[in-house]
DNA sequence: CTGTATCCTCAGAGATACTG
DNA sequence: CAGTATCTCTGAGGATACAG
């Protein structure tokens, strides 16, 4: 095709809000930008949706516990995860996925499978001044 | 102690490496972390696979020149973009997805689609000092 | 073991102005 | 219109030490 400027029509269902900086997609990617959101998240989700803070840190290597905590806490404001005080002989704390956060294992798994099953291709990325 | 853990049996694939700093999926939320860069892929994406810059501005807000070129770049040494000179009239310079870029598509496609879909979970979530 | 409080660093991101 | 070059600044992320 020797016309360079793409089909206008394509566009017309984001011509309205092309992207505008609070839409759905952009949060959710938003949501997923934080170093150790996602990784903590699965690991919930792979624990079978609750661990302790140590046993989290065990399984997540090179978080530190400032990070964890702090990633915690956002998780918790943002209704996604839940702190529990179990209280058993010394008393425990466990972190668990709420209902909605539940909801956002979906989407993430998605792109870990992804990820997974197309190891390949990420490995074919130039690198990146990292 | 009571032993809150999760049964260790479902940590079994995960147990050798983790979660390694350099895994597959990590590097998939790497690339997608950027602030622009899943907004310019999905933009080339829905525009045909190829834009002109100035259109990509016009069709992505508060995208400055700078981060647009920036990011661009980013993207031409990943090989996802190529930048390509249509020795027209008028020379142009368009820029294109590659056959890399159009497989990392995919799963863009996937979280945007599941971020529209779902809009009102993202909506649910509190609002985290953004 | 869990959690908090400081301090520090550096990269992402924006604003601005200048050059083919 | 496309692209580059500075300058600045916020803040995510890490190290460390301390407290329940």
């Amino acid at each position: 095709m020797t016309d360079p400027t793409p089909s206008p029509d394509l566009l017309a269902g984001y011509r309205q809000a092309p992207f505008a900086e609070d839409c759905a997609p952009r949060r959710l990617l938003k949501l997923f930008s934080g170093k150790w959101v996602t990784m903590i998240l699965h690991a919930l989700h792979i624990s079978g949706g609750s661990a302790r803070p140590g046993a989290l840190q065990r399984n997540l290597p090179g978080l530190s516990k400032k990070m964890m905590t702090q990633t915690l806490r956002d998780l918790q404001t943002a209704g996604l995860v839940e702190r529990v005080v179990i209280q058993t002989m010394p008393p425990n704390v466990e972190y668990r996925l709420t209902a909605l956060g539940q909801r956002f294992i979906e989407p993430l798994e998605m792109l870990y499978c992804w990820g997974v099953r197309h190891a390949d291709l990420l490995q074919q990325l130039g690198q990146q001044p990292d």
